[in-house]
DNA sequence: AGATCTGTCTACCATATGGTAAGTGACCAA
DNA sequence: TTGGTCACTTACCATATGGTAGACAGATCT
């Protein structure tokens, strides 16, 4: 497999199977991505896509290290953000929702990772570990210090995860329960999800 | 296509098909589903199934509209329970994870909803929506009588929604996480997620 | 100029997939 | 006994899939 990508300039040919890999990855799912539909819609044969990515599979796992990189970047930033609890955890979510409007293929592989078992998932987490890490040791640091009230930190991480991942992926089930997914709903569901943390975490107003 | 089960002991084939195909379905994927596999797996010849189900989209369908009636059942029991606020919303968070107890694959052909568009998912949203519309009556009555923090019902009842069922089926993430899936882990989940609603959404200690 | 390397393409291929057509044996009513 | 239905089977088929082999044009090196 070639290890350059050419110009690094994101219009490269593998930089743009990759996009394309993320987005009907992240959609359709792994296994219902063909690579024949996937070099249709980059207007390239199959086989470039196995010049770059010599099997499916490596392609797989080049979009996941790739993704893995750009997440933890940018979750590690607002992490990084000063302050006392509330408002860091704030900032995390914020960061979250941002990414969403601009890269929602990103979120939608983070769920697709469940259903793609041991090899690719583990590679995924792998990844994530240092930031999970991170984000837990604050969680807890919080509590301790009584800024937050007492709970399970790597539970809780998973339900703060599990809420906002499904308020942002969830789109057949907002649409059934009339919210349309638009730029405005969004702001709302923020707003109602730090509410909702808010009050779940915070021990004194 | 037969319309009867022949004997309704849960035994008859079409019923054994349903059931191995709502497993393959809520863990595999239904894309990744083949029917040959799904016939391997029940030792009988892939024409039986689609003799039972002419395609392999009824069948899907079948599944989903047999797995709704399953699931409303169960929750509209649990939400007909008596008493103040908290405790019927407690009694369903129980119930849910009863469920995920003895049929795991329930709960996970509800995240595989998502990824089915608008002709599968639509079919399960409108099966669901008498139970959607009673639980968000309820939220919206418990708000107005000032037991619970005023939210919109609706974003609230996904947020509920996705923070359970993200705890009950985010298998993958929570080995990472070092929370190895047992049933003893389910009852400390269970536990977790309800302090966590509880101080969310109960207005006064 | 000639050789080599790069990126993409055409030409195939074995296998798997959803689905059709046509049986086969057991049972059952006339 | 025979004709028909039921549950299920074997025999195929067109298409799609991931992947291999090798040709070809252009750039780069010697």
């Amino acid at each position: 497999m070639p290890t350059t990508d050419g110009k690094a300039d994101g219009t490269s040919t593998p930089s743009r199977i990759l996009d394309a890999a993320l987005a009907s990855f992240a959609t359709r799912g792994y296994e219902a991505t063909s690579l024949d539909a996937l070099a249709a819609g980059l207007e390239v044969r199959k086989q470039t896509i196995l010049y770059w990515f010599p099997s499916k599979e490596v392609l797989l796992d080049a979009v996941i290290d790739r993704s893995a990189v750009e997440l933890s970047e940018a979750l590690e930033g607002s992490l990084a953000t000063a302050g006392t609890g509330w408002v860091r955890v704030e900032a995390v979510v914020r960061s979250v929702f941002r990414l969403a409007a601009r890269q929602p293929e990103l979120l939608g592989l983070v769920r697709e990772m469940g259903r793609l078992g041991p090899p690719a998932a583990t590679r995924f987490v792998a990844a994530l570990e240092p930031l999970v890490g991170r984000a837990s040791g604050f969680l807890e640091a919080e509590m301790d210090s009584g800024h937050m009230r007492r709970h399970e930190p790597r539970l809780l991480l998973l339900a703060i995860y599990s809420t906002v991942i499904g308020m942002l992926t969830e789109v057949e089930l907002l649409r059934a329960l009339g919210v349309e997914p638009t730029a405005r709903s969004l702001v709302r569901r923020r707003a109602e999800i730090l509410d909702l943390l808010r009050s779940a975490l915070v021990t004194v107003p």
